[in-house]
DNA sequence: TGAATGACAAATT
DNA sequence: TAATTTGCCATTC
């Protein structure tokens, strides 16, 4: 129900709120989503989302401010991001704290 | 119920 | 500076 609170749905409405053209790290979200040393989790959370969602996933990146993704997701959300005005390269590679969206 | 998993990140070499 | 190891912890199997 409505009610509902796991760190999963969590997750989604933090993802959710980053701004077009911003990106959050891994460990941002688990933060904002109440369990700051589960960054490896968001990964998780996001890796599993059903095809059809609406959600920002490509905003989320590693510490690094590079793509941890690998293969044609990658491909994907390197696009995405072009297409948010960020200046990334084709190995996708950004500089991160130039877009890091501020908590 | 418990072991395995992983779209991370910081510490250590 | 870069590569490897270690800690992390919600889900999945």
């Amino acid at each position: 129900m409505h009610s509902d609170d796991t760190f999963q749905q969590r997750v989604w409405h933090s993802v959710a709120a980053i701004p077009s053209g911003k990106v959050a790290t891994y460990g941002d979200i688990a933060h904002l989503s109440g369990s700051p040393r589960a960054a490896r989790q968001v990964g998780g959370v996001l890796s599993r989302l059903p095809e059809n969602s609406q959600l920002p996933w490509h905003r989320v990146v590693n510490r690094q401010g590079t793509l941890s993704l690998t293969g044609d997701r990658r491909l994907l959300q390197r696009d995405r991001l072009q297409a948010e005005g960020i200046e990334i390269n084709d190995g996708g590679e950004f500089v991160l704290e130039h877009y890091r969206w501020q908590l």
